[in-house]
DNA sequence: CGCCACCCTTGATCCATGTCAAAAAGCGGT
DNA sequence: ACCGCTTTTTGACATGGATCAAGGGTGGCG
């Protein structure tokens, strides 16, 4: 390995990035976050509107982002498509690869982002010896499935505007775990972005919000959100229940 | 051990389980099955209506269905509840538990079923020897990260009697899977459980059932579902796309 | 600085699906 | 085999959100 290899890599090192506590195991020792640091090697820059990777690209890494924002989406054969999540720093994307060592969906940045590149074969090898690390990308795949599913309790059993404010409920707290504002950000995605994960159409999305607006419960200007009353959100997103 | 101890474990035995092609990595030796019987030794039934786990119970183990029909739902705290999947033989249950050690659902027996039990921390160990297995988890889990991206594209982007008819195919398939008949199955499920999987009231699926009836895409009695135009139902599921 | 493309908002209307209601049909348990 | 109860079907009506349409704002880029 030659000198700037070696400093790729120093670059690189999970020992001193600022979110290993939200990619890696918690609790490691020093000397064990070092270990990982073998782990990542590369990393990728990916420009607004790039795509990651895409659906039935062949499967080698996961990814952990660094900084930066994406979209995921499946598509339908008959050109219908779904934003299945929006991901954040610290996140890791890529697991729908493993079961069949294809992608079954696109990650799109939705701003200028980059990622750590985690190549999987790696990945399984260094997880067969170090059982931190296992337990957690275990977890984490768990924690996916979850996710999942709570979305879909949102989009079978929510009405729009419960959705719509589950979803700025969600963003907040994610905002919050990174030492962001929870009641202050901008939205990454378009209109038309968050309806599609959402399940409803661009208008809707447009009228939810400037009724939420109306309310007091937001304010709203283009992309940049403001929470004035969370506690109202809140109960908005559980009203709506109790049909049985 | 005792005579019926030895005799619980012969029943279990994974090496001559009639479904390990569906739940176990395909392509083992009879040596390695073998070396897995360890990782079953109990199984449990469950009889109609009655629950394997519930939100909030600890995680110990993953189970696997012998015999028998499973729904798995969420409930919301407003009493709002969505199912998230309905499982048959051969498919594993419990990965939500995983990323928390406790359950996040409750899957609750449609008839009287069958489960293996597998103790998860017996999995860890015994993965992390044996190289197959633990890819094989891992893909397990994989997949139903991508058909729970599926289920939202349904939710999210079909309308009702598509939502349905991809439910019908699904269903299709996955008994064709286990050696029963593609075209004719019975439900397991009420109206009102698949309406709560796809994400609509239970009048509708009658509704949209007898609609596939009298356009000839299907014969409903009941529970009893016939399927006489596969094509016809592909062709709904297909069409309603291209919003793009 | 101004233009263009994209994104967002808002209004009017329509339709798919939810809601409410009632009756028929099965089914499980005794 | 019967009885009570759940499940299913079907109808009439209400409505949330989609659709169609038009106009205004904003940011990126020359």
């Amino acid at each position: 390995m030659n000198a700037p290899l070696n400093l790729a890599h120093v670059k690189t090192a999970c020992s001193t990035c600022s979110l290993h506590e939200l990619c890696l195991p918690a609790g490691l020792t020093q000397a064990e976050l070092e270990s990982l640091d073998d782990l990542v090697q590369t990393r990728k820059r990916v420009k607004r509107g790039e795509s990651l990777f895409r659906t039935g690209d062949p499967f080698a890494s996961l990814y952990a982002i660094r900084s930066g924002f994406f979209k995921s989406r499946i598509a339908a054969i008959d050109g219908r498509d779904q934003v299945t999540g929006f991901q954040m720093a610290g996140e890791l994307m890529g697991f729908d690869g493993i079961g069949t060592d294809a992608h079954h969906c696109d990650a799109i940045a939705l701003e200028d982002s980059e990622v750590c590149v985690i190549p999987y074969a790696r990945m399984e090898e260094l997880s067969h010896k170090f059982e931190p690390l296992r337990r957690h990308f275990h977890r984490v795949m768990s924690r996916e499935i979850v996710r999942d599913h709570g979305v879909m309790l949102m989009l079978g059993s929510m009405r729009a505007e419960e959705r719509l404010a589950a979803f700025l409920l969600n963003l907040s707290q994610r905002f919050t775990a990174r030492g962001y504002s929870a009641s202050e950000f901008v939205l990454r995605m378009t209109r038309e972005e968050i309806g599609s994960y959402l399940g409803m159409k661009l208008e809707t999305v447009s009228r939810a919000l400037s009724h939420f607006q109306e309310t007091g419960l937001i304010g709203v200007q283009q992309k940049h959100i403001r929470i004035t009353d969370i506690e109202g959100l809140k109960k908005i997103v559980g009203q709506g229940g109790g049909e049985c």
